[in-house]
DNA sequence: CAGGATCCGGTAAGATACTG
DNA sequence: CAGTATCTTACCGGATCCTG
């Protein structure tokens, strides 16, 4: 009776794929604070704290290469650059965010069994 | 008139620390898999494919470690251990799933500005 | 201001061999 | 069967310096 889902083997890399693009260490960091709208670069970088400016651009990179920011370059001086969700972007935020309520919701479970099991292993 | 909700930076952690367990290589393949019930160590590691025993191995335990996944340990000859969702694990399950979902719905539409992007950076 | 270039250390990931 | 132990490789992430 159970629903019994087919677990294509091709989709499931899709799915781990785009898991890891949105799993890595800054990504969803970055894309919620664009989810307020277009931020430029060093703003976007005090938003976030903690992520070095190496780090940040090739964050930034990949979500354009991806298609879920828009990099807009001013050519004025001091140069200046906008970093804006995509309609893609929007759309991956959704799931995103329902994937961080639910961590919200949940981390206090986590840290729980984390703490458990670790006691545990004590021995 | 933006809703912004607030991106408390603890939150934000906490919700990039779970993305960051979910979105490792092989965390959501085994999930996934478990979701369909409970299952033994190379059952799993077949279902997976192209897995290494090492990497099942350090997955499962920290699923386990995090109360994603019990382990339960058959001890006949030959040994048997047998992985099962909790119901923590279970509750990650619908928004991964969704996250899934979505990732399946656009892969083409992420693979397509990715080639754009490829194809633009060439010159 | 926004980043490119470079170097370096840590850890993730795989292959292989061995064990209860 | 279900791991553990060990080794090697690859890449991530950070720090620093430099440029238009």
């Amino acid at each position: 009776m159970k629903p019994r889902h087919p677990h294509r083997s091709e989709d499931c890399r899709a799915v781990s794929a785009v898991l890891q693009r949105v799993g890595d260490k800054w990504t969803v960091l970055v894309v919620s604070m664009l989810g307020d709208g277009p931020m430029r670069f060093n703003e976007l970088r005090h938003a976030v704290g903690g992520i070095s400016q190496k780090m940040l651009t090739t964050t930034l990179r990949n979500l354009e290469r991806d298609g879920f920011v828009t990099r807009t370059v001013f050519p004025t001086i001091p140069p200046r650059v906008d970093y804006e969700l995509t309609g893609l972007g929007r759309e991956l935020l959704t799931p995103v965010m329902a994937l961080g309520d639910w961590a919200r919701a949940n981390i206090d479970r986590i840290n729980n069994a984390r703490d458990r099991f670790d006691a545990a292993a004590q021995s």
